[in-house]
DNA sequence: AAAATTTATTGAAACGTTTCACTATATTTA
DNA sequence: TAAATATAGTGAAACGTTTCAATAAATTTT
C-alpha cells in the first residue's frame, strides 16, 4: 500500500509538502508541486480516505438509511437526496436499518460514518435518534414528527390526503367504507387512519369496526386480507388502503372472486406508486412529492451543517383520480 | 466529543484497558470490565468508526455501486447482496456512480472506504476497475466480462436468453421481427442482439436493417421510437426490446395505434421487472435471477478476501411465456 | 547594509482507535 | 522458599492523513 510517505520520499520533500502539493496549498511552488505529483503519478499513489476522514473530522458523507433497501417507493425519495448531495459535492451512501443495532444504518449513526442523515426507517427508535443528532450530525426524519436543534421532519399531509380521498369516495356516493390498515405502529398508518375517520364523521357516517381490514402494507396482505374477507362477505362498496401495494392486492383479490371494480366496488390507495397507473383498472390514489421530500429534508441537513436556521416541512398530497373509483 | 480516553481517565485506567474491556478481551478483569462500561455509559461514549477502520485497515464493509440507485431493475440483487453481507456480519453501503470520476463510487473505491466492491454501473470503465482491484479490495462485476485475481464476474446468459426469445416468436410464425435495441455500446445490449441475430441466422431468415429501432433502455425512448415508426409504417409483426422497460414503451405506442397485440405485432421483452406481468397485455420476457446475482457475487467477494479460490460465472435465463405473443 | 517582510518548506502533533511488548502482582510448582 | 508461570494491566507505537508553528531562504523596505 503506498501512502503519502512514500510519495514524499520518492518526491525527495517532507510529508506535509507532498500533502500540501496534493490538495494545491498555494504556498507550495509550481516545481515542487510538479515533483510530487509525477512521484504520485508513477506510484500510483491513492489517498486513505479513511486516515483523512480521521484527521478532519468530518467524512463530507450523508447517509439515507431506509427500512429496506429495495423498496420501489423509496426510488424517487433517494434520487431527490443524490440530487442535493451531490449539488453539495457530498457523497451520498445508502444503508439498510433492518436489523436493529446491529444493522448498518444503526452503526454509521453511532460511529460517525456520516455527517448527516435521512431517516425513513421505523425501525430505529425515537431515543436512538434523539441519541445520536448533534451540530456534526444533523437527522432529518421521513417517517415521524420529531424535532430539536439538530433534528427536524419533512412528512407528507396524511391526515389530508386521506381526508380527500374518503370524501371522493363518499360524493361518488358509496356508502360502505373499508379501510385497508397498514401496521398499527406505523406512523403514516395512523394518520391515514385519522383522515379516513374525519372524513366519515364529517359526513355522519359511522364507521363499522368490522370494515377494518388489518394489513402490513404489502401486496400480499392485502390480497389475502381481502380475499378473505369477500369468501363470506360482501357489505363494502368501497375500500379506501392505506397505501397502494396493498390496495393493488385488494384490486386483484376483488377481481378474483368476479366483482366489477369500480362499480361493484371502487378502491383507492395512497402514494402513487409507479405500478398504480399500470394495473387495472389504473388506481385512484393520493400522490405526494416523493422526489420534494428528499431535496427538502437533504436540504435541511446542508442548512444544519452550516448553522443556518431550519423549519420542519408538511407537504401537500394530491388526489389523482383515475378508473378504480 | 466524548472518547476512549475520556472513558479510561473517569475508569482510573489506561487507555488499552479501556478498550480491551470495550472489546470483551479476555485479559481484563470483571471488575475492571464493569467499571469501564459503567463509564462509558456515564459518558454516553461512542466508538469512532473511522478510527477504528484506519487502525484496522479494513472497514468490514461491502459496497455496491450502481449506475442509478433507484433502479426498479436493481431491487432483487440490492436484496441478493444485502442478505450475504449480513450474514458474513459486514456492512453494505449503497452508491451511485453517476458522475464519473467525482461519482461517490468512485472515490470509495479508490480511498478504500469498503473492502470490496460489487459494480454494476457501465459508467465505471474498465480501466479503473484494475486499479483498484486487489487483495483487500476484491471487485465483482455484473456489466462486463471481466476478470483476473481479484475481479470476477457474475453474468447471465443474454445470448441464450434472447436467442430462445425471438425462436419462439419464430416458431409462433411470426416473420418480420424488429429489435429495439439499447445502448450500442452496452454490453448487455450487444449480447442480446447477438442472441437476436443467431437465432434469425439459423432459421435462414435475414433482418432487414430497417427494423432495427434505437433505444436506450427507457420506457419514454422504446415509445417515442415505435410511435414514429408505426406513423408511416407497419412492415413488421413482431418485435424483440433488449429489455422489459423500452418493450412497455412500444406496447403503449402500438395500443395507441389501434394494433392489436399480440396479432397485429407480437412484443417480447428482456429482464422480467415486476411491471411486466401487470400491464396489460402481460409481456412474454426474459427472466434472469437477480436475487442470486447479487448472492453469487456478494458470495465471491467473501472468497477472495478469505484467500480462497473462485470462479466467475454465467446464469442461466427462463423464457416467461405470457400473452403479449 | 541592516531590518522587515514574504515565500517555500519542514518537523511534529494530532485525529481516536488497536495491539504489541512489557511490567508488576498473584499464583502455582518444585 | 525460590523459581516458574499465569494473570491483569500499562505505555507507547502505529494506522495515514492534515495542519499548526517554526525555520530557512529569498525578497523587499528603510
Amino acid at each position: 500500500m503506498v501512502t503519502l510517505k512514500d510519495v514524499a520520499k520518492k518526491a525527495g520533500v517532507a510529508v506535509s509538502t507532498a500533502s500540501y502539493a496534493l490538495n494545491n496549498n498555494p504556498k507550495i511552488s509550481e516545481t515542487t508541486r510538479n515533483m510530487v505529483l509525477t512521484a504520485a503519478n508513477e506510484l500510483d499513489y491513492r489517498p486513505n480516505g479513511t486516515a483523512r476522514n480521521l484527521k478532519k473530522q468530518k467524512t463530507e458523507t450523508i447517509g439515507l438509511f431506509l427500512n429496506d433497501l429495495a423498496g420501489p417507493y423509496y426510488s424517487e425519495i433517494i434520487r431527490g437526496v443524490q440530487k442535493v448531495v451531490s449539488d453539495n459535492e457530498y457523497d451520498l451512501v445508502v444503508c439498510s436499518a433492518s436489523g436493529g443495532t446491529d444493522s448498518t444504518a444503526y452503526k454509521f449513526l453511532q460511529e460517525r460514518r456520516v455527517d448527516g442523515a435521512v431517516i425513513l426507517a421505523p425501525k430505529i427508535t425515537d431515543k436512538e435518534i434523539y441519541q445520536v443528532a448533534r451540530t456534526q450530525l444533523p437527522v432529518v426524519v421521513l417517517d415521524r414528527k420529531l424535532e430539536s436543534d439538530y433534528i427536524k421532519y419533512v412528512l407528507i399531509d396524511n391526515v389530508n390526503g386521506s381526508y380527500q380521498a374518503v370524501t371522493h369516495l363518499i360524493n361518488r356516493g358509496y356508502k360502505n367504507i373499508g379501510f385497508l390498515s397498514g401496521p398499527e405502529e406505523s406512523y403514516d398508518n395512523k394518520e391515514r387512519y385519522e383522515g379516513f375517520s374525519r372524513a366519515l364523521n364529517d359526513n355522519n357516517f359511522l364507521f363499522d369496526e368490522n370494515l377494518l381490514f388489518k394489513g402490513d402494507f404489502t401486496e400480499e396482505e392485502g390480497y389475502k386480507v381481502i380475499s378473505k374477507f369477500l369468501k363470506n362477505d360482501i357489505s363494502i362498496d368501497a375500500l379506501f388502503a392505506a397505501n397502494d401495494e396493498m390496495a393493488i392486492g385488494a384490486i386483484q383479490a376483488i377481481k378474483e372472486n368476479n366483482y366489477q371494480i369500480p362499480n361493484d366496488i371502487a378502491v383507492v390507495g395512497f402514494d402513487d406508486i409507479r405500478l398504480s397507473s399500470y394495473i387495472n383498472p389504473p388506481l385512484t390514489t393520493v400522490r405526494h412529492p416523493k422526489y420534494e421530500m428528499g431535496t427538502f429534508a437533504t436540504h435541511m441537513i446542508f442548512q444544519i451543517l452550516q448553522g443556518a436556521a431550519t423549519e420542519s416541512i408538511v407537504l401537500p398530497t394530491q388526489l389523482i383520480n383515475r378508473e378504480s373509483s
